[in-house]
RNA sequence: GGGCGCGUAGCUCAGCGGUAGAGCACCUCCCUGACACGGAGGGGGUCACAGGUUCAAUCCCUGUCGCGCCCA
């Protein structure tokens, strides 16, 4: 019997109480609690409402009865129309008046709480539309099942299937002032008529109750995530079968964030799938959030909330871009921060004084100009090295892999462009004029457009600029240029060899030199030894020769020759330092700039390392199951390591020997 | 409690059965005729830990620890 209405109300057995708290037994309210609203289904109980949409107290479901001592109809009557906290207040206290309470205890419970108002939230019945999800997500499941739809990283198709498989019928209606309106109407027998129009549901209302009637329309509007289901073919004109429809549908890629799968992604797919018949898109890409420095979500309450557009102003839009894609890895969430724009600026700047470099050494485009037709080492290799370029750009832009797109740009553009081509360009440039300069112009000028070219989905502005300052086109004509493409470079495998020897002579000769002490200004003499590979030692010879200029300029030196008679030995030999550029020996002259201890040192050193290897591939060898299973190339490349480190050991120590180690 | 992901150089992150990489930071030298938001050279990692599979494991499997996220 419930004090005050009088109501009698029936006593059920459920798994959701819990025997151990208080008494056992808890009253439950059906109709306004989700877990008594549960209980109330599996036991058939009525579901009166006491609250109306203002929290306020509404008798009208409310059955009331007369029993002496127990119920106070008057009271009840009372609080009809009064707030909620009022209305506990004052049951409470008539509860005490007339004794019905035995005790009150602290107890503690979780009530929900709106996210802006703060405020308790009161569960009701109502009345809504639902949408039956679990029909719709059918065919959206399959498809994905079948990869007519892919995520990317793939695991994403676990949370879709996660959500879809277990999916709720979707209340589809709101109470909100804006939306698209329910297209539904009622007669004033209560009678609903769905239809698209307010003409057809009053002839579906004349047929059916054989008369005009007024007819109401639903003053509730459709979820917002419902309207934008529709959004791959609302926006294209749809119902009409327009061209847009026919070209735009189904898209490519969408590209959004995880949290948005369930609320956007998997309703779009549902609902392309049931009106359209055909998927909305065929990848969804799944990028990380972009969070602060220090990984943490931004937000506006905790104030680590980066604008773009402060960025922007500070380092550039392209600046921004270009970081944003270069930390953009697989399946991690982006930290960013200030200092990580800052620290991609300057690859703008890089390339903004690269072109400017170009200009100054009347670089412009050639329209006619073809690659094929090249014949300077130094061209082909880098036409070749553009064409690795461009591979790995695309590659990774194919599988979404933005960082390793931008990385690819990065090394070619800074490593290949700007540190040995434009460098090498230099002593062209200053040269007389001739087909060697004229052809490290066009190949320039063709690089400098695919780098551009490349370049620009990342950092559209500097290189939209650069293209129409060079004249490569009309203002803001890059975005419609085509997609760089690989050219024919004859002979591309023996410029590579050349090329990566010449730079590799360089940096030896320049790590020596730092690693003795050499001053800046002092310029050595290196002579050719003797030995190392015979087909080789040939090409070195002419490559020495064939870029003569570039290594004495970047290494700094006097002069390159080969040994003439016998090297000399003992006393004499100390401070003719001996290396080796890809197994070919020389000897740098020195005498007078060097401490010998340091030469030893040096020595000793490098002569550790191989040591160390050698005993590890010597180790690998010597095991009969490595032999006999491993694969076969990788045991040549073993006993081709071997012999590499044997001999530059064979070499350390003459060398060692020399200057008396 | 269930699920997913992540622990690799000081930092941020790639890599993924057979030589451990990048950027930034750091150290040394250099304002050399595009660029000091630059150039050259260099140091730095028992790839979280413990087992297992394998001729071979940072990489595959199992477990432990730590961190993050989602669902309940």
């Amino acid at each position: 019997m419930l004090p005050l209405t009088g109501r009698r109300i029936p006593v059920v057995a459920d798994e959701y109480s819990d025997p151990a708290k208080g008494s056992g037994a808890v009253k439950i309210t059906p109709a306004h609690d989700f877990n008594d609203f549960e209980v109330g289904k599996r036991h058939n109980l009525a579901m009166p409402s006491i609250l109306n949409a203002e929290a306020r107290v509404m008798l009208a479901e409310i059955e009331l009865a007369e029993v002496p001592g127990i119920s106070d109809l008057d009271f009840v009557r009372g609080l009809e129309g009064q707030d909620r906290f009022a209305a506990r207040k004052a049951i409470v206290a008539r509860l005490e008046e007339m004794e019905l309470v035995e005790k009150i205890e602290p107890h503690t419970h979780q009530v929900p709480h709106g996210d802006r108002g703060g405020v308790p939230i009161e569960p009701r019945l109502t009345w809504q539309w639902y949408a039956d999800a679990a029909t719709l997500a059918k065919p959206a499941i399959e498809a994905v099942e079948t990869g007519k739809t892919q995520f990317v990283p793939k695991q994403w198709e676990n949370t879709f299937f996660a959500w879809m498989r277990d999916i709720q019928p979707w209340c589809i209606s709101r109470q909100l002032w804006w939306g698209h309106q329910i297209p539904a109407w009622y007669a004033p027998n209560g009678e609903i008529f769905v239809a698209r129009t307010e003409e057809e549901a009053l002839a579906q209302a004349r047929a059916k109750l054989g008369a005009d009637v007024t007819l109401q329309r639903d003053p509730d509007v459709l979820d917002t995530w419902f309207s934008s289901a529709l959004w791959p073919f609302s926006t294209l004109g749809w119902p009409d079968k327009t061209v847009e429809v026919a070209k735009y549908y189904p898209g490519d890629v969408l590209v959004t964030g995880f949290d948005i799968i369930f609320f956007w992604v998997a309703r779009m797919m549902m609902m392309g799938c049931h009106f359209m018949g055909e998927v909305p898109f065929r990848t969804v890409y799944i990028h990380g959030l972009v969070r602060d420095e220090k990984g943490q979500k931004m937000s506006k309450s905790k104030g680590n909330v980066m604008d773009p557009l402060e960025l922007i102003d500070a380092f550039g839009a392209d600046a921004l871009r270009f970081t944003i894609a270069s930390l953009a890895g697989p399946g991690r969430d982006i930290k960013l921060g200030r200092k990580r724009v800052e620290d991609h600026r300057s690859f703008g700047t890089k390339l903004w004084n690269a072109a400017r470099f170009c200009e100054m050494n009347g670089i412009a485009p050639r329209p006619g100009f073809d690659p094929a037709s090249v014949t300077l080492p130094l061209s082909r290799w880098l036409l070749d090295a553009a064409n690795k370029a461009i591979a790995e750009a695309t590659a990774a832009l194919e599988i979404y892999r933005f960082d390793d797109y931008a990385a690819a740009c990065y090394r070619f553009t800074w490593g290949s462009f700007c540190d040995w081509f434009l460098e090498f360009a230099k002593p062209v440039f200053m040269g007389p004029d001739g087909a060697e300069k004229e052809e490290i112009r066009g190949v320039a000028q063709h690089v400098l457009g695919t780098i551009l070219r490349l370049l620009h989905p990342v950092m559209p502005y500097v290189t939209e600029e650069l293209w129409d300052r060079f004249g490569y086109g009309a203002e803001c004509s890059l975005i419609g240029e085509a997609w760089p493409q690989p050219v024919a470079v004859p002979g591309a495998e023996a410029a590579r060899a050349e090329l990566d020897w010449v730079v590799a002579f360089i940096t030896e000769v320049r790590s020596v030199r730092a690693e003795l002490g050499v001053p800046v200004a002092a310029k050595p003499a290196v002579l050719g030894l003797p030995g190392g590979e015979p087909s080789l030692q040939a090409l070195a010879a002419q490559w020495q020769v064939g870029h003569q200029d570039a290594l004495l300029r970047y290494a700094r030196l006097a002069e390159i020759s080969a040994q003439q008679g016998e090297a000399p030995s003992g006393a004499e030999a100390a401070g003719l330092v001996a290396f080796s550029v890809g197994g070919v020996p020389f000897s740098m002259d020195l005498r007078g700039h060097i401490d010998l201890a340091a030469e030893r040192t040096r020595l000793a050193k490098a002569r550790g390392v191989a040591e160390a290897e050698v005993k590890k591939v010597h180790a690998k060898l010597g095991n009969p199951d490595f032999v006999a299973r491993a694969k076969p190339e990788v045991v040549e490349e073993n006993h081709e390591r071997l012999a590499n480190f044997e001999a530059e050991i064979a070499r350390l120590n003459a060398a060692l020997a020399r200057i008396g180690g």
